[in-house]
DNA sequence: CGACTCCTACCAACCAGTCGGTACAATTCA
DNA sequence: TGAATTGTACCGACTGGTTGGTAGGAGTCG
């Protein structure tokens, strides 16, 4: 019985980004091998060679749709939304426990990850993750304004993403998710009473 | 004269260690090749596989290393000291900026570094990782205590040292040391007040 | 001597990337 | 019309270079 117009649904070039991405998040990018791409995605090095270039320029694609994602998903659903600024607050947090939650594994942020991997061997990775950071910080500042004033929002903000990037990072050495849970419920507790 | 031997076997093999960390250090432990440290170390291969049987033994020697270090001069020498709790707080927050400004790079924590490189898929070192972790972060809790009080200093270690492993990590991304600067004093005054 | 220390030459496995070729549909030409 | 040409999608054997690790020899020193 043969499936093959299913994959059909997405092009066979997105098919690969998406698959590499899991890869890329999980093991890292040099430590994902051409080899392991080309098994995950179930394609022949031809095809793979056909629509990128080198493996950086997956890589980077790779990136490109992480960050896309976030995008969408954290700064434009989330953060500039025109709900509460205390709601926004917690809708990111609720929004970062799920995402760890759901993916059974602890493979950690794929920026966080990206960060400490690539950030200081390769300035095309660095800037790309560098953009999603500061457009984090930046639309948490406008959130946090309205909690701590203006003059201190964007050292907030900063801290606030730096406890949660670094709660995330414990998280995925003690295997522990509770850890997370309690770093986000501590950042709760800290803005909610202003 | 059996000393001079041992000390002169000890040396020879501190010094590759030594030199590994370093390389580890701004590099990781994947990226780091066999070759690198041949050279850096300026040995060949015979006497590399008489000190170590495999790489994987000279990472572990290279991480208990690093334990070892940050256990005297973090652990011991300021959280276990016997001067008052907000004293010790704020010498390891001096300390850890002291750490990131010497090394005119951006190498990053060294464990925060490891915990996002292997932690995922090798157990031995994210155990020796872990264990430093736990001693920090228990320790940090005793010192807490007096300031937060005995129910909340565990959970107040975990977000201070997530706050600064995130900090590291977004000092590093940035390549500005003013961001983790800006992230202890936060913390700074967040417990001065008590 | 013989244990210890350290060397160079070498190995198989693996790496990203290349290359000659195939299948097949669309376009051009006679 | 239908034969020749061109373009797109793909294959997998192969390449040059690198990897971690091994073998066997040589200098040193008690």
């Amino acid at each position: 019985m043969k499936t093959e117009q299913v994959i059909s649904m997405t092009t066979k070039k997105e098919h690969i980004i998406l698959t590499t991405s899991e890869l890329i998040h999980s093991k890292g990018y040099e430590n994902t091998k051409l080899s392991d791409i080309l098994n995950a995605a179930d394609i022949g090095k031809g095809q793979f060679y056909h629509y990128f270039s080198t493996k950086k320029d997956l890589g980077i694609a790779v990136v490109d749709q992480f960050v896309r994602t976030w995008d969408q998903n954290l700064i434009e659903a989330i953060l500039k939304s025109d709900k509460p600024s205390g709601e926004k607050l917690n809708e990111m947090l609720d929004w970062a426990i799920a995402y760890h939650e759901k993916s059974a594994s602890f493979r950690g942020c794929p920026f966080g990850n990206l960060a400490l991997e690539m950030s200081e061997h390769d300035e095309t990775f660095r800037t790309k993750v560098n953009v999603l950071f500061e457009k984090w910080i930046n639309s948490l500042a406008d959130v946090l304004k309205d909690i701590v004033g203006e003059d201190m929002a964007r050292q907030h903000a900063q801290a606030v993403v730096a406890q949660i990037e670094g709660g995330i990072l414990l998280m995925k050495n003690f295997q522990d998710l509770t850890i997370l849970k309690n770093i986000v419920e501590n950042i709760r507790v800290q803005y909610a009473k202003h």
